[in-house]
DNA sequence: TAGGCCATCTGGTCCT
DNA sequence: AGGACCAGATGGCCTA
């Protein structure tokens, strides 16, 4: 997506660089707005340097594109992800998956986190039916119900609904049985929403779900 | 046109 | 001293 092009540095500003932890060498460069706007006051002890406009140029150059490589990298990284999570993202997606909408990255994240939880909920139950590598799958996996993304919100599903997303509901697991580390939602938001109450991610969610509009696929 | 999503710029903080 | 990381701001693109 190429939106607003790499632009040569604008309004420069004094910024300061100083390291709040250890003042020994701390640093101040200050990068002074090119309209001259005044010099920005300089703290006691830190040393200060002057760039002349084109060092603050090549300097905030330098700055952009490392930032811009690093989203970059990130972004990369996502389409791993989204790669990989494609498939899951709805049934559609699975039958015409060059059709399909991206995934979006927030979609992605949440949508690769259930299905963490979902294997997690899977590898759970093998190990409770004490079903090898050569056994039979867990109905989880096989039960093909997968928590496909409608919207975001609608992805933050339940690890009750996880466990019941297939056509069959799972029998209550003995209560002998550790569980493994669930997240923990607070309800909230009006009916049929909840809340994680984990501070990561306070994301509203609906458990039942609808078909969505913007990702429908 | 509004809203969602995104890339980029920018300044601040932390880390090596 | 400089790089990595982060979050806010900004503006472009796209879809309903």
């Amino acid at each position: 997506m190429s939106q607003m092009p790499p632009s040569i540095p604008t309004p420069l500003r004094c910024v300061s660089l100083s390291s709040q932890r250890s003042s020994s060498h701390a640093h101040h460069v200050c990068l002074r707005t090119l309209a001259g706007a005044g010099r920005a006051p300089v703290r006691p002890g830190k040393v200060s340097r002057e760039l002349n406009p084109e060092e603050q140029q090549e300097l905030r150059r330098r700055i952009n594109s490392r930032e811009r490589k690093r989203m970059q990298d990130l972004n990369m990284a996502m389409d791993a992800l989204r790669e990989v999570m494609m498939p899951y993202s709805s049934p559609a997606a699975q039958h015409h998956p060059h059709h399909s909408r991206r995934l979006s990255k927030i979609s992605t994240l949440i949508l690769a986190r259930n299905y963490i939880l979902l294997l997690g909920s899977s590898l759970q139950e093998m190990r409770r039916l004490g079903v090898g590598l050569g056994g039979a799958a867990p109905r989880l996996l096989l039960a093909g119900n997968w928590p496909f993304l409608a919207t975001p919100g609608q992805l933050l599903l339940t690890s009750d609904s996880l466990l019941t997303s297939g056509k069959n509901s799972l029998p209550p697991q003995p209560t002998e049985e550790p569980t493994l580390p669930q997240p923990q939602w607070a309800t909230g938001g009006g009916p049929g929403t909840q809340l994680c109450s984990c501070g990561a991610c306070k994301l509203p969610h609906i458990v039942h779900t609808s078909p969505g509009v913007r990702y429908p696929k």
